[in-house]
DNA sequence: TAGCCGCGAGAACGTGCGTTCTCTAGGATA
DNA sequence: TATCCTAGAGAACGCACGTTCTCGCGGCTA
C-alpha cells in the first residue's frame, strides 16, 4: 500500500472514530485496525496521535466549508436566499446518521486547555465559518456585515449545539427563523 | 474532617480542575490532593469518579442557572431589560478569569458519546436553560414564547462558543444586539 | 490501661494505551 | 541465486491512572 492511500485511510478512519465517540476513547490500534493499515505506517504517517487529531481537523474544517458552500451555491439564487440556505444546510446535517455536534468545539472541549494546536486548529475553523457568513452579509448590502455576519455564526453555532444536546434538530428551523428577522433589520428593505 | 465538608471540598476542586482542563485530564489523585482530602474519603464520597463528575455538572448547572436569574432579577425591571440583561451577565462571565466556554458542552464533547450520565447531564443542563429564556419571552408577551425563548437559548450558546473558541468576549454584545432585534419583531409593539 | 474503630498516607495492582522493537516474509537487484 | 530493503504482524515497554489494599496512628470506650 502507498504511502498516500495509507494517509488518506487513516484520515479516513480518524474522521469517523474521532467525530463518534470523541478523540480520547480511540487508541491508536483501534484507528490503525479500522484503516487496515500497519502500525508501523500509521506512526510512519503521523508520528504521533497530536499530529493525525490535528489533521483530521484541518481535513474537516475544508471539508466542512466547501460543503456548506456548495450547498448553498446551489440551492438559493439570491443573496438572501443564500443565507437561509445555510441553515437548510444545517438542517440536514442535523437529521442525518451519527450527527453528533461540532467536531471543533467538541475537540475544544476534549483537549482546547491542554493542546494549543487543538485550540488553533479550532479558532481558525470558527473564524473561517464567520467570515463566510459576513461575505454572505456583505452580499446581502447590510449595513454592518461584520456584525450580520457575526450574529449569523452565533446563530450556526447555538443550532448546532442545541441540535446535539438536546438532540433536537429542529433548532435549524429556529435558527433560519432567526436569521430571516435579522435579516429585515439589518438589510436595506426589499434587498 | 466530616463527611459533608470532604463532598464540597472535592465538588470544588472538580469545579475548578475539570473546568480549567478538562475532566479526563484531572486525574483522581490530583483532585485528591487540591481538595486537601484522603483518597479513601474520596471514595466514600464519589465511588467511582464518573459519579463524581455528574455531581460535578449537576451543581454547576444549579449554580450558574442561579447566578444568571440572580443577575437578571437585580439588573433589570422590565421584561424587555431582563431579555438584555442576560446577555450582559454573559459579557462579565466571557471577560472573567478563567473562562472556557461552557462546561456542559464541553463534558458532552469529551464524553457524551461514552456516558449516558454526561449525556443526560448537558441536555438537562440545555433544557432548563431554555425554559429559562421561554420564561422570559413568555413575561414579555411574545407571540410564541417557545420560539422566542428557543431563539435566545440559541443565541446564548452561540455566544459562549464564539467566546470560547475565538476567544472573542464582544459576542455577547453580538449576542445582546441580535436578541433586541428579536424582541423588536417578536412582541406587541411597545411592549 | 487495653482493645477497637476509623482515619490519613501512600504503596500496590490492573489495565489501557501511546510508542517502539522484533521477527519473518517477499520482492527487487547484481 | 544471494543479498538487501521494506512492509506487516504483533509482542513488548513505559507510563498514567482508576481503584483497592496495607500500615500505623490517634481517639474513643470499658
Amino acid at each position: 500500500m502507498h504511502h498516500d492511500e495509507a494517509r488518506t485511510r487513516l484520515l479516513d478512519a480518524a474522521d469517523r472514530l474521532f467525530y463518534e465517540r470523541g478523540v480520547q476513547a480511540v487508541g491508536m490500534d483501534e484507528l490503525r485496525a479500522a484503516a487496515g493499515v500497519s502500525l508501523k505506517r500509521l506512526y510512519q504517517c503521523f508520528p504521533a496521535k497530536r499530529e493525525l487529531v490535528e489533521a483530521y481537523l484541518r481535513r474537516r474544517d475544508e471539508r466542512w466549508r466547501a460543503a456548506l458552500a456548495e450547498y448553498v451555491a446551489a440551492h438559493a439564487a439570491t443573496p438572501a436566499d443564500r443565507v437561509l440556505a445555510v441553515f437548510d444546510w444545517l438542517a440536514e446535517w442535523f437529521a442525518g446518521p451519527g450527527f453528533r455536534g461540532c467536531a471543533f468545539v467538541n475537540a475544544y472541549g476534549e483537549l482546547g486547555a491542554v493542546s494549543d494546536g487543538v485550540a488553533a486548529a479550532a479558532h481558525d475553523h470558527k473564524y473561517a465559518v464567520r467570515g463566510y457568513t459576513t461575505g454572505l452579509a456583505a452580499a446581502l448590502g447590510a449595513a454592518e456585515p461584520e456584525v450580520l455576519g457575526g450574529q449569523l455564526a452565533l446563530l450556526i453555532d447555538g443550532a448546532i449545539t442545541t441540535a446535539a444536546l438536546n438532540g433536537d434538530p429542529t433548532a435549524a428551523h429556529l435558527a433560519r427563523d432567526a436569521a430571516a428577522a435579522l435579516l429585515a433589520t439589518a438589510t436595506p428593505a426589499g434587498s
